[in-house]
DNA sequence: TATTGTTATACTCTATAACTATA
DNA sequence: TATAGTTATAGAGTATAACAATA
């Protein structure tokens, strides 16, 4: 019945790779709920946070962001005192975002809980499993 | 300066989900584009294609879509006489929802070239790391 | 009463192009 | 001319609840 010039969806890698970021999400997004945060903004905090103050080029590239998807993000981001942009004072056209300290105080607020979010699956999964994965995945984003 | 409570993203399972995604869907959307069908769409007609004929529930739960997007979706579909829905014999609250050979020239239409952008990809990045990958993923999918 | 699917609604993200300002 | 970012716009998906029909 089905035809045999496709793999199995099992097997097909962006249905694998969205099927496990169902599974991997769906706790997180609870978590998110609560506090009015989307998965879009919770990756430009953690973004910000790992690598500081950037552009928005870069910030969007990392965050898996369209530019014009950041502009509306952030103006709501920075509405609310999560991050701040300031103009670039080597290139007027940038401008550098950063994370104010209540941007910060929700990364804190949710760190506990995101810990262990991952380390029940890390648990249910196997460490030595998830670290390969995490290997394999990290070696694709560099194809 | 970033937050030691936070794992990098790089090593963050949902973020490299997202980012190794939109690694591999780049040429596939290209594909798709060109003949106007959405992901969404797409993973519809893989999942009829590989599971054949089935009710609406589990056909939304395989491609990966809430039941209210899934029902739009297939109204478009229907219309464009990609697949058709019928009346389940023994459950009148459930519709059957199949291909019609429109959906599989379709798919066949692009067997090919969606064969030879996985292979490429399979080249550069490895045949043994690639099927570890889809192992891992595959069992992480039943976690 | 529970389940299947549809409809309604509000919100958000995506994708593209056009535009402004600066380099 | 090219780049950084913004704005505009159309299209699409998400999430939730309410609903109808059926079990």
């Amino acid at each position: 019945m089905s035809n045999p010039a496709f793999r199995p969806t099992d097997r097909s890698l962006p249905i694998a790779l969205l099927r496990a970021r169902e599974t991997v999400m769906a706790p997180i997004r609870d978590m998110l709920q609560a506090s009015g945060l989307t998965e879009q903004k919770w990756r430009v905090l953690r973004v910000l946070d790992e690598r500081g103050a950037q552009e928005q080029t870069a910030l969007a590239g990392a965050a898996c962001l369209l530019l014009p998807s950041l502009t509306r993000i952030l103006r709501v981001m920075e509405a609310d005192g999560l991050c701040a942009r300031v103009a670039d004072a080597n290139d007027g056209r940038k401008s550098i975002v950063s994370l104010t300290d209540a941007g910060r105080q929700i990364l804190l607020d949710h760190a506990a809980e995101s810990a262990a979010i991952f380390t029940a699956l890390e648990t249910q999964f196997g460490r030595a499993k998830m670290e390969k994965l995490l290997d394999l995945l990290e070696e694709l984003n560099r194809c």
